[in-house]
RNA sequence: AGCGGGUUGGGAUAGCCAGGAGAUUCCGCCGGGCUCAUAACCCGGAGAUCGGUAGUUCAAAUCUACCACCCGCUACCA
């Protein structure tokens, strides 16, 4: 089946992975949000019927255990998850037609109409497994409410996955020895009845469904490993209490059961598009139209992370209870920080809120991870290229363009002159609005964007060539007529990615209504006759100080919470850690500046600890001159009994500090997260100057 | 181990599915121009044996095989 080309007579929905309600959302989590929202956005503009959805993944162990932890109910805990990402998503102009959650009224129904429907299909069965069972809590115990020995490895384990040692899946049962990590006692296996989907029985369906998929090659390519070998079939039970019931489970004997997460997450799209299409009517947008009836148009927006989710049980979940399938499913890549993945446990991270805490647009960061690479390839971020991208496409570029041509219009002509746009721009916006539709129906959202600016660009050209301050206003107006048009190209195209400052331009454009109501065909329209001077550049470039005062607080941030941290996980990090190394400098010094260091050998005489500091040291260091007190994060990482006699280097010629009210004069050097001292080779006496 | 993805001028990034002339674009660098505009903008230039080897072909960044390195997935982390 080939599907026809955007727009279709038929309502899309495009939607975005669920964010689980267990955590602050980061810049990596946003740039899935962003490119589901960009790329619905996009197809608006081309006069698609569309909706948007999402919500969020309340159920669920980690939400169980953690909710625990905090003895609050997991209810309670994952909606306060909910309530934050509701909020925080039109923060960055990500605009849901509808955000529900998985645990509301209109989901828990639909999911046991789904399981309903799979066991009238008789898709489903009974089966006996092994469960992990606390005898003193009288309590079972799924996934990761247990611990244990790997089967395979004999690392240390969690009930689904040997996370230490050989990062295998585990199966309920699977684990030696295992110990719940509720209360700590050793668990005993119980036999218990559970449900099975009958997967294996939709093999030949999803080879047939991953050849007509559409979206990114990863998503198409990724679950065949699964597909093409042998489908196992999948547990949709858990013995918990936080979760959706299994429908009519007294009559089933299944009672204390609830479903798998995973069964009612996905359930959730259907659940959020029903939920809008009740707030707007049928005759606005009818969900059923788009589940269940004639050609489907749904468009699955994720994280790679999760792509067999969305291309193997889900469709078969679909299949299974004679659901649409969906048209396309786009996996987007990670993001990086400074070439590292990101670490929340270490608070290594851009957070959503601190973004915006910064004072920085919203559209800034969208255009940036939207078009920074390729939809499924990882994207980089560093304040270093978040600068650059923003000083010099947008604020260069776009601002400009549009500052200085609407500036030389309404100076010149008080608007639009009276001229003939000309056949060679016409041409030029043309090609951009097809390069654009193109784009969209390749799910290419990066290049939907680029088409926007490399306008802008021509823009820049144009006007700069045809140096309309040189000629008269009749020479003048036809150049400054089709530069005017271009500014509303680029509105409109830039749209998607940039819905804010897109607006702005519009008004300052004085154009009619919204740029969000307009189509591509807008694009050629006739710009108002009138409009005043623009009231200034619709971006602000981004100052080095301000770039370097970013990177310092991510820096000082991240050597906080490490600091914190226990062995082991610092041990995590750097064990498998050897190729992760921070990127080498750009900025070259000169030896001058090198010789501005008074490095030091020192000899530690002593070393004490802080009180109330996690892994601070108070040490004295015989710098020769004279002994230094200096404060050093070795506590964790060192025996402190075994520091002194120890020489290390010193940078004596640092300023003076106070750590947890300790002077702290000078600066221990080592090397690495786990304070690897450096130290001298031969017999250089305490004092000797390094150089 | 299996699978997926990647390796392209100093840095980043496109092109690969549908093989075809000087390999895209941005940053940076060198030289020039302009002054409407945000010290912006425009023009020109240097810089890449497209990770390696072998093959298919009139023709390979693109297709095939093998190899190396990097990232990820393997059924509950964007």
């Amino acid at each position: 089946m080939t599907h026809e080309e955007f727009p279709t007579e038929h309502p899309a929905l495009v939607t975005c992975g669920l964010p689980y309600a267990n955590g602050d959302l980061h810049v990596g989590h946003l740039r899935t949000y962003v490119s589901g929202d960009a790329f619905s956005r996009g197809l608006r503009r081309l006069g698609q019927d569309v909706a948007f959805v999402s919500g969020s993944d309340m159920h669920g162990t980690p939400i169980a255990v953690n909710a625990e932890k905090e003895g609050v109910s997991p209810e309670e805990f994952a909606l306060r998850h909910h309530e934050q990402y509701e909020e925080t998503f039109p923060r960055f102009n990500v605009d849901f037609d509808n955000y529900g959650h998985t645990h509301d009224e209109t989901n828990v129904e639909l999911t046991q109409a789904f399981v309903r429907a799979w066991e009238a299909n008789d898709h489903v069965y009974e089966k006996e497994i092994q469960v992990a069972y606390d005898p003193d809590a009288d309590q079972w115990l799924p996934d990761r409410y247990v611990e244990g020995e790997c089967p395979y490895c004999g690392e240390h384990a969690r009930g689904d996955e040997c996370d230490e040692g050989c990062q295998r899946h585990l199966e309920p049962g699977d684990i030696v020895d295992p110990v719940s990590t509720l209360t700590g006692n050793p668990a005993e296996y119980r036999e218990r009845e559970h449900k099975f989907l009958r997967l294996s029985e939709f093999q030949e369906y999803l080879e047939g469904f991953i050849n007509r998929l559409e979206g990114t090659s990863n998503a198409q390519n990724q679950p065949r490993e699964w597909i093409e070998g042998e489908l196992q079939d999948l547990c949709i039970t858990r013995d918990m209490d936080w979760g959706i019931d299994y429908p009519d489970e007294e009559a089933n004997g299944a009672d204390d059961l609830v479903l798998y997460v995973w069964v009612d997450a996905p359930v959730e799209y259907v659940a959020s598009s029903k939920q809008y299409s009740e707030r707007v009517g049928d005759e606005t947008y009818d969900w059923e139209e788009v589940w269940a009836e004639g050609d489907s148009e749904i468009v699955h927006v994720i994280g790679r992370d999760i792509i067999q989710h969305h291309t193997v049980f889900w469709p078969s979940m679909l299949k299974a209870a004679d659901y649409n399938e969906p048209r396309a499913v786009c996996a987007t890549g990670f993001v990086n920080l400074n070439g590292e993945a990101f670490s929340t446990s270490r608070n290594r991270a851009i957070w959503a809120d601190e973004y915006l805490a910064e004072g920085f647009h919203p559209d800034l960061l969208r255009y940036y991870l939207a078009t920074a690479a390729g939809f499924e390839r990882d994207v980089n971020f560093s304040w270093e290229r978040f600068q650059e991208r923003v000083n010099t496409e947008l604020a260069d570029v776009v601002g400009n363009f549009v500052n200085r041509a609407l500036l030389f219009a309404a100076r010149n002509f008080d608007g639009t002159p009276d001229a003939e746009l000309t056949d060679e721009t016409e041409t030029r916006i043309a090609a951009a609005m097809d390069d654009y539709e193109d784009a969209l129906n390749d799910y290419d959202v990066r290049s939907a964007g680029e088409t926007a600016v490399a306008l802008a660009r021509y823009g820049n050209e144009y006007i700069q060539n045809a140096a309309p301050w040189k000629l008269d206003d009749d020479e003048a107006a036809p150049v400054i007529r089709d530069c005017v048009q271009l500014v509303k190209a680029v509105a409109v195209l830039l749209q998607p990615i940039t819905p804010e400052k897109a607006e702005d331009a519009w008004d300052q454009l004085g154009a009619e209504g919204r740029v969000a109501d307009a189509t591509v065909a807008d694009c050629l329209q006739a710009p108002p006759e009138t409009f005043p001077e623009p009231d200034g550049p619709l971006f602000e470039k981004i100052d080095d100080e301000r770039v370097a005062e970013l990177n310092e607080k991510l820096e000082t941030r991240v050597a906080e919470a490490t600091a914190g941290e226990d062995d082991e996980a610092a041990n995590d990090e750097t064990d498998d850690g050897t190729a992760a190394f921070e990127a080498l400098a750009d900025d070259r010094i000169d030896f001058g500046t090198f010789q501005d260091l008074d490095l030091r050998v020192g000899r530690i005489e002593g070393a004490d600890e802080i009180e109330g500091a996690d892994d601070l040291l108070r040490l004295s260091v015989d710098i020769g001159i004279e002994t230094r007190q200096i404060v050093a994060g070795l506590k964790q990482l060192h025996d402190v009994a075994d520091l002194p006699g120890t020489k290390v280097v010193v940078v004596a010629n640092l300023e003076q500090a106070e750590l947890f009210g300790v002077e702290s004069d000078g600066m221990v050097l080592a090397a690495g997260e786990e304070a690897d001292l450096l130290t001298t080779h031969g017999d250089a006496a305490p004092g000797t100057k390094i150089k």
